[in-house]
DNA sequence: ACTATTAAAAGTCAAAGAAAGTCAAAGTCA
DNA sequence: TGACTTTGACTTTCTTTGACTTTTAATAGT
């Protein structure tokens, strides 16, 4: 397992009982024996608002990084993501927001099977620019046949 | 005997044990001796969705490729579909399908609204021909991930 | 109390590394 | 000879690492 899944499983864990989790860089780092900017790495690419969390952090003697879970209802949640995607999207992008559909047991796993197979690269034999685009629209009409 | 049947073979046992296969394209590659894109061969050759498998991977440090088996319950009725389904299908033919699988309860109202929504004429904003092709491809893939 | 300094954080960014993917040429076999 | 298999060079994607920067709390000196 990665080290950067490992560290995003441990935040939300701690996001499990609480959906504040304050974190010092640094420690976490050091108590996963890897460099701090991995922490960074960790927050930028599963900690992002689109995946429902908000971030601040604060430098200086005492500082920490504090980790929210947004919690909205699902209807909202779902809009939103709706609402926040282009008219083009990569089926790499719209596996993050499926799992994040799972985790936030918004879907099914039924459910998630049938997106992702209704959006696939295999099944969409288009360009790479048409593809996406047919990729956002199918998703976004599954997507609000969901709500 | 090919290795590529011998491949086939050693992740087929693997998923005998459990109905998840993770491998790791290098390490099986040396393992067998053979070049690591035998391995993608060997995957896109016997483990495709309509034999009942579900492959995903990720790239890039600590990537994997996981293999699934799918449940195949596959009704002899859907496969018997899916294999009548020539590679074009209008909306409206499509509609009826759904509707049939509705009346035998192999699909059920959430399932039957997802098809939809992912094959209608609106989302498909393609020209007639491949609006068609590509809407077989995409109900066929969902109804292979039905189960 | 009020600055100035120091040290303790976190942030940034690009290079290096570690996988997997692609595609076409070459080989094999019925 | 035509379909399937093997091979390998090249590409793409994602993760890890580390040097350097910025910010700010803590502290020392007046």
């Amino acid at each position: 397992m990665r080290i950067s899944d490992v560290i995003e499983d441990f935040i939300k864990d701690m996001l499990e009982d609480d959906d504040l989790a304050i974190i010092q860089r640094n420690d976490l780092a050091e108590h996963f024996n890897c460099v701090p900017s991995q922490i960074n790495y960790v927050i930028s690419t599963r900690f992002t608002p689109m995946q429902g969390y908000y971030v601040e952090s604060s430098r200086g003697g005492g500082g920490c990084i504090k980790i929210r879970k947004v919690n909205i209802t699902h209807s909202d949640y779902i809009m939103h993501i709706i609402n926040s995607i282009g008219n083009s999207i990569t089926a790499k992008d719209l596996e993050i927001f499926v799992k994040n559909f799972l985790d936030y047991n918004i879907i099914n796993e039924k459910e998630a099977k049938l997106i992702k197979s209704a959006t696939s690269d295999k099944v969409l034999t288009l360009p790479k620019e048409t593809k996406d685009e047919i990729r956002a629209r199918i998703f976004k009409n599954m997507l609000i046949n969901l709500v």
